[in-house]
DNA sequence: TATAATAACTAAAACGTTTTCGTAATAGAA
DNA sequence: TTCTATTACGAAAACGTTTTAGTTATTATA
């Protein structure tokens, strides 16, 4: 309501004045600072962002755009993780949030907020469109991706240490005393189930395992309970299952009660992800945490250097995973 | 990069004009209008939001603001699903979506947003702090409230048919020839579940059934358990459970099943929301589900409606639930 | 033919800030 | 005292639009 105007009115001073005082600049003393300060709290007074941004060139908001896949829930918990960091960085950092959430199959369009330029920088989260990033490189924009699913080293990116949290879910199965240990996982084209492969394998020949084609089963995230069956239809199964992604693994579950199995007796089963799901089931579902809200955090910090020209160059940053054994490993065998 | 007087200059016109012809204004010449449009599209010329805000002192963004509980789970899969719904329609209207997640027991700041006049208007969701409401209000600030668990008729409102829902769910048990209904839920303090418990009583008492305030079980959304582990202590206990939350229900599986019992041939459960988690359960949870992103979109089309000064007075909306009958109960008895 | 109406355009103000530059007043140095 | 620095402020421009009011030129009306 009241603008800077009506401030500078009131405290017998210019505009100039007011807009100094309040954004702490070195030309007021700081009497009439005080003076001004004390007005504009009891008038409510804070300027407003359309005049500052305009005159500043910068928005002060940063875009959060969330490529959204067909399936509803896959990466729906992971996503809103993840944008729970994000927000909480840019409050600290008094910037805000500017969401849209893009059909993964939908057009070329621009969200909104890019065509008309409402953002300082803009984060890519979850599997980002190949086109979309080139046309991002021809707007400009600072950007930082988010796990992206692609390779994109020419722009900020936060990823996940998928090959290094898959082996040590995979050593963990081995120090339990398995040997012959299955890998399930969603579709393999996918960067980070790739990843996760590696590391699977990795470990395999770290501990002098040979790698057995057999056991591995990969597909959608929801057909953990086929290729556990698949597994387990198997003449010598797998003792052990490394789901690369909880969903699967949770699943799976159903697939080895069904054989009447129980886990982790006669079955141990170790996730990626630790979605909250997993400690509701039973058992409890030893995982490889990934820290969702660290993702974000990063990302915006990555950002915001972006931003002030601190950064010469884009950097990748490797978010460490964490082990968390709970009930669905048996110990020692 | 590109502004409207350069684009005039180029075509030959005054700033004015251009401004016309790209907002489709009576006063240009088809030809010109076109002449300009080509000029602008070439040049990759959207007009800066940040001069025509100013100008309009509109902003054509809105604000959601999300209530975090402490619980990390409960609410996040609902608000996640029904900001889908908001930010669909919004982008729809040409609305950029501003978001911020409010710690519930944060102070009194308000976010940057609502600070420094970012948006027309401001949805709020799940919980929503009495004091923030009353703090908004001297804001004069267009709202919708969605779900938010206290009285605040002097709001655009945007209600679950609770009431109407439980008794529906409650009926299909009773259909299913249950007498000895349980109910479960979180805290009986938050409106819905005090209004589904209504749902549940209303439904007992049309069909002469007598209350029974031993099978009534209420608390934390995770005591579900608990909950179910007490009901089924009991002498004569029930044989249909209706938890007022999908969250509360799965937890009360696993008592079952720890009692030697199964579902739904010795126990039929029901839950309400709808949540993912249901159809993955097994048995898959019959639930009454409440259409999330629905709440999201009517919400967004009644602000918009206020902000456009077409509405005279504050509308409450109720959207009405679905029975989804899946695995959980069982048919006849 | 003269006048009114319309069409197509422009100039300039306005939105609310920030910032640069200038200036007056005061303090400090010589 | 005079000159120079420093401090504290203000005037005005600028950011990129939209909009109002005004100005031509053209067309329609009487």
């Amino acid at each position: 309501m009241s603008s800077i105007k009506e401030i500078a009115k009131i405290a017998n001073v210019s505009p100039a004045t007011v807009s100094k005082a309040l954004n702490k600049r070195k030309d007021v003393s700081e009497a009439t600072r005080q003076r001004i300060i004390k007005i504009a709290e009891s008038h409510d007074f804070v300027p407003s962002s359309l005049g500052r941004n305009l005159k500043t060139q910068k928005t002060e908001n940063i875009g959060v755009i969330v490529f959204r896949e067909s399936q509803p829930l896959s990466g729906n918990s992971f996503y809103s993780r993840v944008l729970e960091g994000i927000e909480v960085e840019l409050a600290i950092n008094n910037y805000s949030l500017i969401l849209h959430l893009l059909p993964y199959d939908n057009g070329t369009t621009l969200p909104k907020m890019l065509r008309e330029r409402q953002v300082d920088g803009v984060i890519l989260m979850c599997v980002v469109r190949p086109d979309f990033i080139d046309r991002l490189r021809t707007l400009n924009i600072s950007t930082a991706l988010i796990d992206p699913q692609i390779v994109a080293s020419d722009f900020c990116q936060v990823l996940i240490d998928n090959e290094h949290g898959a082996f040590e879910a995979v050593q963990h199965l081995i120090n339990s005393g398995h040997r012959r240990i299955g890998f399930i996982s969603g579709d393999l084209d996918r960067l980070s189930f790739a990843q996760r492969f590696k590391g699977y394998k990795k470990a395999l020949k770290f501990y002098n395992i040979s790698f057995d084609k057999e056991l591995i089963q990969s597909g959608g995230l929801e057909k953990g309970y086929d290729q556990v069956k698949k597994l387990l239809q198997l003449k010598n199964h797998p003792t052990a299952i490394f789901a690369a992604n909880d969903l699967n693994a949770i699943y799976g579950y159903k697939a080895i009660a069904d054989k009447g199995l129980s886990i982790p007796e006669d079955i141990s089963i170790i996730g990626f992800d630790d979605i909250e799901l997993g400690k509701m089931a039973s058992p409890q579902l030893s995982t490889v945490r990934v820290y969702k809200e660290e993702l974000g955090s990063i990302a915006v910090r990555i950002l915001l250097q972006m931003i002030n020209n601190e950064l010469e160059k884009p950097v990748t940053t490797l978010v460490p995973t964490k082990l968390v054994t709970r009930e669905s490993v048996s110990i020692e065998k």
